[in-house]
RNA sequence: GGCGCCAUCGUCUAUCGGUUAGGACAUCGCCCUUUCAAGGCGGAAAGACGGGUUCGAUUCCCGUUGGCGCUACCA
């Protein structure tokens, strides 16, 4: 029997902003599809209700659109296996429950979180590995049927066998084995009657017919219940392949944090899509001996070797990515379509141009006062001096305390607009005791570059999330980042 | 704490038992040049540690160390 044809996917949570990270796991599923002729689909795994939005949704559809890669079915553009929004599936996902429940492979659990809890510190205490205790195992028929119709909220586990060892063949990393006595009776069905990635992602990947899983690593230790799922089903297991996460320049996973992982942050700086994604794809499949860097997506497909892609973590190196674009710019690029793509940079829209001109309409009497003033909004990171960050109104303490909670809760923001924006400074200027207008100083500079701009939420609306998040933290660094102590100081006094 | 993954220049990597351990980014020097880039040429720079296996280990095995991930009614 000839083999299937070759199905990837990508299966982003739109919980927030793109990352980096999804773009390139997205990359190599489809190169490995587009190599083999197969299809490549993209999957939204909405089944955490409390995170999950419309607009990350829209944000991620887009970044990935922009990176270049097109999917052959998904919540966009249709398909023949959808719906492609998982949330948009749970009727399905109910009816596979039921199975699993029917044949004795799943089970209603009852168990109240604070339980859950006391076994968990109690089995760390132990040295044990954490893992339901089975209490619910043993509940009989009778007792489910009326703690359930007393309306006792339940979830619904996996049955797991206490013997034995699992063993996960990963087409790069060969047979990796687990107990099964460490692997933990995950929740299936959640309270509020929605799956968990691990039951979604199993009946999702088998009833689109997915062949190969490319994932982050992440997820290695989760996958002893993917495939305990697939074998309950009788179905077959696609293959897997573990990817190693991107990292920080010191090793640890790429985050927020320390870098800039969003895509858009990369769009906002002038990078362009072919100079990214060549160079997510140079960690995917490093170039040969000889061969030249320079690929576009056709080219990284078909050169893309499933026997290349790396198992330790490659350093997310932004220097290299700067070369790289840096030769797109220069070499790929006639002078007039790079005018016309720096002019489309800089406008991007014709409501951004006409919103940042009436800011900047009132504050000048020259229009050559335009370039000066408005320079910051065009600029990566700004030449600023610690000096020009201290202010007479306010101690540098202070200073650094504003700016360390604006990055913690400035990332927390839900919508990221002024309002949200005036509502969490004005918080802050609440909190250091300290009137607005002098906290507010430090941030005009850190995010500005002058003390004296145009307004201050706007520009932070307008440079984005990722953006401000990393002038912040160039700023904080610049009087000295907070030590362990004060974090946690500060953290506790807001 | 438990389980798992990983380990070659600062970074990304090549090497699939025998090489002066190769390339790219970054870095340094020289050349070109009205400046700065770009470009050209050249330099410095690596097998974590300890045991095995073998005539011979960066390469195979074991251990140590280190890094990372997971350890949720999040994905």
């Amino acid at each position: 029997m000839a083999d299937p044809p070759v199905r990837t996917r990508v299966a982003p949570s739109p919980t927030g902003d793109p990352h980096v990270g999804t773009a390139y796991v997205a990359l190599v599923n489809y190169c490995f599809a587009k190599k083999h002729g197969g299809q490549f689909v993209l999957r939204i795994e909405d089944t955490d209700r409390a995170r999950s939005t419309a607009e990350s949704e829209g944000a991620i559809l887009d970044a990935l659109h922009w990176c270049g890669l097109a999917w052959d079915e998904g919540p966009d553009v249709g398909g023949p296996h959808g719906p492609y929004r998982q949330s948009e599936r749970s009727a399905i996902y109910r009816r596979y429950v039921d199975e699993l429940l029917a044949a004795g492979h799943a089970f209603k659990c009852f168990c109240t979180s604070q339980r859950l809890e006391e076994m968990r510190v109690a089995q760390r205490a132990a040295g044990q590995p954490p893992r339901y205790d089975g209490l619910c195992l043993t509940n009989s028929r009778e007792e489910i049927e009326r703690r359930e119709a007393a309306g006792e909220p339940f979830v619904v586990r996996l049955k797991v066998p206490n013997e034995g060892v699992c063993v996960v063949e990963d087409l790069r990393r060969g047979p990796i084995e687990f107990e099964w006595k460490s692997v933990d009776m995950q929740v299936l069905l959640k309270s509020d009657g929605l799956p968990t990635y691990h039951l979604a992602n199993v009946v999702d990947d088998h009833l689109m017919e997915i062949t190969h899983v490319f994932r982050g690593e992440e997820w290695v230790s989760s996958a002893p219940k993917h495939l305990l799922l697939y074998s309950y089903f009788g179905w077959q297991p696609p293959k897997l392949v573990h990817l190693p996460l991107l990292r920080n320049p010191d090793k640890s996973k790429l985050s927020k944090r320390k870098n800039p992982t969003g895509i858009l942050f990369y769009k906002v700086l002038g990078y362009l899509p072919e100079a990214l994604i060549n160079f997510l794809g140079l960690l995917a499949n490093a170039a040969h001996e000889g061969d030249g860097e320079l690929m576009d997506l056709s080219e990284l497909v078909r050169r893309f070797e499933l026997e290349h892609v790396p198992t330790g973590g490659p350093v997310f190196d932004v220097a290299k990515l700067d070369w790289l674009n840096g030769r797109y710019l220069r070499e790929k690029l006639d002078p007039v379509a790079f005018a016309g793509l720096a002019q489309q940079w800089a406008a991007l829209t014709p409501e951004r141009r006409t919103r940042i001109a009436a800011l900047a309409q009132p504050r000048i009497e020259r229009l050559s006062d335009l370039g000066l003033l408005l320079a910051f909004l065009f600029a990566g990171r700004l030449p600023l001096r610690a000096e020009d960050l201290r202010g007479t109104k306010i101690d540098e303490t202070s200073v650094r305390k504003a700016l360390a909670l604006a990055l913690w809760e400035l990332d927390a923001l839900a919508e990221w607009t002024v309002a949200g924006i005036e509502a969490t400074i004005k918080r802050i200027a609440d909190v250091l005791g300290k009137k607005v207008r002098d906290v507010a100083r430090p941030f005009y500079v850190a995010i500005t570059g002058s003390p004296t701009s145009i307004p201050l939420y706007d520009s932070m609306e307008l440079l984005g999330r990722d953006l401000v998040r990393e002038r912040l933290r160039n700023a904080l660094d610049l009087l000295g980042a907070p030590s362990k102590r004060e974090q946690e100081e500060w953290k506790a006094a807001s």
